[in-house]
Parts: structure tokens; sequence; C-alpha cells
DNA sequence: GTGAAAGCGCTAACAG
DNA sequence: CTGTTAGCGCTTTCAC
């Protein structure tokens, strides 16, 4: 039984009377040793409960098979399932994730990906804030897959998006097909997702012959402080039949303020999704990001360059589909 | 600037002219060294990009600064909010997080613990599955506090869960005071927290004099398969008027039910509570876990254990206080 | 106040 | 098929 003595490959080599690379190649299979060793020294490994030292291999082989995220917000639903995704097929992959929160500050960010360098980790996968930094020096050789807002430094790096505009479209065109005629919108500033929603948007808007109002076009900030206020602005003051959020996070700052003042007569859409919308007193129509497959295949284009970079070719931006769920 | 060449400490030994030692205490700011000296170093290593290597450091110093997050589910809100908080606090300690998903699955969480020990992690913080593990084996010297569930060593760790059988008793007297007197229960049976919301359950209905019916007592499955239809059964056939479900993946799971078959005159209970449960249709009496606190607290007290193990006295078994929020 | 040297645990040449 | 040796980057005695 294992007690609390940490058992090393030079314990084993001690044990075995084996040499220290002999054991070490034993542990990972190599063809180079004898099966009768190998199977000696694996049986032994596991009755003494070895375990590698991750750090030291990751060392001494240059890479930690570890793959670091950067997001804004854990906490926000869209980024749950994205990362949730990203963990199981980094784990199907053998590879570890550690998770850094930036709450969209450049500074932060920049933190994040200099001390997860310090971890040496195998490649990044970043939700990009505000466009604002040059990803290439800090990144310096390691690969690193962007994904829901386009960075800086376009082509430099694979990219997945999903199709921004074509799902706000889609989301403002269900509103006004509802019957809303004035629709107000708030988006966000601090990715290009928003930026897009926002076109797409204004897209639905010119499709219909709706006229563009900027008056009711309303961004929010990080904390969404502004968004209650706003929302109440647009469906009072401004007598909005209709309103867009650009994401979950406002979507949910916009819903407060609606439960709290018991607004009606208006038509919900949003961007994202999440199945609980479909308890919501107020109908949201709403698309459906692929979260499950951002995550997965973000973790796949990535561990492809990580492992195969003369299969990865250029760098791709890839566009994903959304899907409408329309309710009310 | 920093070329893609990685800047080590005996890189700036060479072209300071100065052993890589005193570079090392430069750069940890030690009072053996010269100002002069330091801030020349200091200087340069912030000109070239330097960045400490944390594997070499941690496997010198024999610990990482990396608290290992053991949990079942990122996507179960009650878990990505603690995790925030763990993942803030930590972050404001210089740790820094590495969180795996078990799926309440025993086997995974061990080789998680295993895992991560081969990272050096300098501590757990563990959501337990089942009771399953026997820790002390596994764990060694490495500190741990676990959360939400009772661990199976009782006693040996700090230990953070809430009052569970308090917060149910809550709940359910609610509903009971909103006019519900038959009762129906899905609970959770792979986690301590569980079996003690049950209880409080019990405990209120006796309070109430109300009678004990175990067929209207049911226990979900880890992927929630069986509550919608348990939800029905229990609306539907055995005539409940009150609903309290245990957790908050059971109680979205209990809402599709109520949703798709339009489900109405009953009360309807929860533990957990989240602010978008004021939008629903359905009305949900529930409770609010302190999951900032717990996190926050899991981290100060598992870096008290690493850090001064000597102040940390005798493994605590800390319950917070819950917080009743009634609707309809 | 600074330097020399050792070593954490592992793997990868290079020999044989 | 197996052993010897070196070294990843860092910190930490022990000298001076």
């Amino acid at each position: 039984m294992a007690d609390s003595h940490k058992i090393t490959i030079s314990e084993l080599a001690k044990r075995t009377g084996v040499s220290e690379a002999t054991i070490s190649r034993a542990l990972n299979d190599s063809p180079r040793v004898k099966q009768t060793t190998k199977d000696k020294i694996q049986k032994l490994a596991k009755e003494l409960g070895y375990h590698p030292n991750i750090l030291a291999r990751s060392m001494r082989t240059n890479q930690s098979k570890t793959i670091g995220v950067i997001i804004s917000n854990i906490a926000n639903a869209f980024f749950t399932s994205v990362v949730r995704a990203i963990e199981d097929e980094a784990a199907k992959l053998n590879y570890c994730t550690i998770v850094i929160n930036t709450d969209e500050n450049p500074g932060t960010e920049r933190n994040a990906i200099e001390m997860l360098q310090g971890y040496m980790v195998s490649g990044f996968i970043i939700a990009s804030t505000r466009r604002g930094l040059d990803y290439k020096p800090i990144l310096g050789n390691t690969p690193a897959v962007f994904i829901d807002r386009m960075p800086n430094n376009d082509g430099d790096y694979d990219t997945l998006l999903v199709n921004n505009a074509d799902g706000a479209k889609q989301v403002v065109n269900a509103l006004i097909a509802q019957g809303a005629t004035r629709i107000g919108v708030i988006s966000s500033s601090v990715s290009t997702a928003g930026q897009e929603r926002l076109a797409g948007y204004k897209a639905a808007l010119q499709d219909n012959r709706l006229s563009l109002d900027e008056s009711i076009i309303k961004f929010s900030d990080v904390q969404m402080k502004n968004v209650r206020q706003y929302t109440s602005n647009l469906l009072i003051n401004q007598a909005c039949d209709g309103l867009f959020t650009a994401d979950n996070a406002i979507l949910l700052a916009a819903m407060e303020e609606i439960t709290a003042r018991k607004l009606t007569g208006f038509k919900l859409g949003a961007f994202d999704n999440e199945p609980w919308f479909d308890f919501f007193n107020t109908p949201v129509t709403a698309v459906q990001q692929p979260t499950i497959e951002m995550g997965t295949r973000a973790v796949q284009l990535l561990t492809t360059r990580i492992d195969q970079p003369e299969d990865a070719g250029v760098p791709e931006l890839l566009r994903l589909t959304v899907n409408l769920v329309k309710r009310g």
C-alpha cells in the first residue's frame, strides 16, 4: 500500500534493480523494452501507487499537456457550456485545462496568458476581450485557438465563431413576424460578437423596411449596471414593442426590469438560448449557439496544431451555425 | 522586446554578470540583496519580458501554488457560482486553480485526485461523490477542504456545508403555509446533502402534523432521466399539491415536465436559488445557498492549512446558513 | 551581499 | 533490449 511517501521513478528503479531509464520507458510502454520487464515494472508501479510527476515530465519534454482557457466569466451560461465541452474533449485527449476569468479586462487577460506561459501550457483557447491585445508577441510560438470573438490578429490563429449577424437577423425577423414594428436593442460593445449582432439587427430592419432609429440602440456596460434602465427607457419612454438583447447576460438583466415593472405587450428576443428560457413568464425568442461543438472543435483544432503542426495548415476562420428557438 | 526566445534566470544572469542565485533572490525580493542590484535586475527582467517558469519553481519548492477543485459538474449553477468564487479568492491569494468534473463518478474522482497529485497541487477543494472514497491514502499529506457534501473521513478534513436539513425544512414549511398538504419530494441519493435535505423535508411534515407517505418520496438518477416521469407521477397520479426538489438540476428537469404538461395548482419549492427563478411562470420558493461565501471560505481554510499549518488547528465542520426566497 | 553547487523527477540522446 | 549521462529552470543550503 502506498504510504505517505511519494513513489518516484528512482524508487521503482531501486526496488527492481533496473535503471531509471528503463522504468520510464516501461511506464510509457515503449516498444524498446522486453515485455516481461514491462509487465513486472507496471505491476509494481500499480502496487505502490506510482503516479508520474507531471511537472517534471513537462519540464523535460517542454510541454505540459495542459490547455489554458481564457474567458470573460465562467458564470455566464454561454461560457459555462463551452468550458464544460472543452474540459470533456480535453480530458478525452489526455489534456488538462486551466480556466481563467478576465471579466473583459484586457490587463487581466494579458496577465493570465503570461502566467499560463509559466505553466508551459501546450496551447490556449481564448475568448478575446475588446480585440485589444496584440497576441503575437505574448503568445510567441504557443498555439492558440480563438473562440466567440475575433482576435486582433486576424488570420494568424484558428478562430471559431458563430454566424452572429445571421443569428441576430433571424431573431429580429422573428420578432417582426410576431408583429413588432419598433424594436429596441441592447448590445455589447466589448466584443466583436456584439458588433456583428448589432449589424444583423440592422440588416433585419432593412430587409423589412423598418426605419433605423439610433436612439433605440443601446450598449450594456460590463457589469450590466445600465441594462435595467435602458430596458424601461426603451419599453416605456421610447414605446418600443420589441426588444432584442444581444447576449444572455443582457437578457437576464433586462428580465429583472421587465419582471419588476411587470412590463408586457412587447416581443422579446435574445442571442444565446438556455433550456430554462422555456419556463419564463415572458416568452423569449432566442438563438441557440452550438456551445458543445464550439468547445469540442476548439480543442480538436488546438491539439492538432500542438501534436501535428504540419497537418494543421493555415489558420482558419470557421463560422458555426446557430439555431432559432421561437417562443411566444 | 521579448522575441520568441524564452527568457530564463540563467539568461538574466548572463546578461547582468551576476549569479543565478542572486537573480532568483532579486526577483523574489529577498532582503539579502543590495537594493541597487535588485532594481537593476528587476528592471531588466521587465524589459525582457521575463516570467518565471512555475513548473520549475514548483518542482524545486515542492508545491505548486495550485488548488485542485473537484466537483460533479461545472454546468450545475450551484457549482458554477462556487467555482467562480473559488477562482476569485484563489487568484487574490496568488493561487491558480484546476477544476475537474466527476459527474458523480467515484472512479473519475479518484483518477482526478491522483492526476492532480502529479501536478503537485498544494491542496484540494472537493465536493465528494457518494461518500465512496477513503481519502486518507489518496490524499496523503495534501491538505483538503470538503464542500457541499460530507466526506467519508469525517473529522479528518475541514468541511464546509450548509444547513441542509434546516433549509429544506424552511422551504417545505413555506409550501405548507402556502396551503400545500400533500408534498411530493424528489431528492438526490448521490450526496449527503440530498439525504440531509430529505430529513429536513420529513421534519417539516412532522412539525406540521402531516403524515409521511413513502410513495411520494423519489430519488433522481445522476442524469435526471427519471425526474420528468416522477414529476407527473407525483403531481397527477399521486395528486400532490406540492413538490419539493432537492437541488437545482432536479428543479429544472421537473420544470420541463411542468411546462410541457402545463401542470398547475400546486406549490413548488426547491433547494438552490438562482436570480432567474424570478422570471419563471410557475413560482418557486427556494433557498439560496451562500455560494460565494462557501467558495471564498473554502480557499481561505485551505490556504491557511497550506501556508500556516500550525495555525489551522483541528479540522472543523462548518455549517453556513441558507436564505429562504419566497415566491408565489 | 553574492556565488557555487546540488537537486526536485523526469526523459532523451547516445552507447553498448 | 538496457544503462549512463545530462539537463529542463528554479531555489536553497553552504560558503566566503
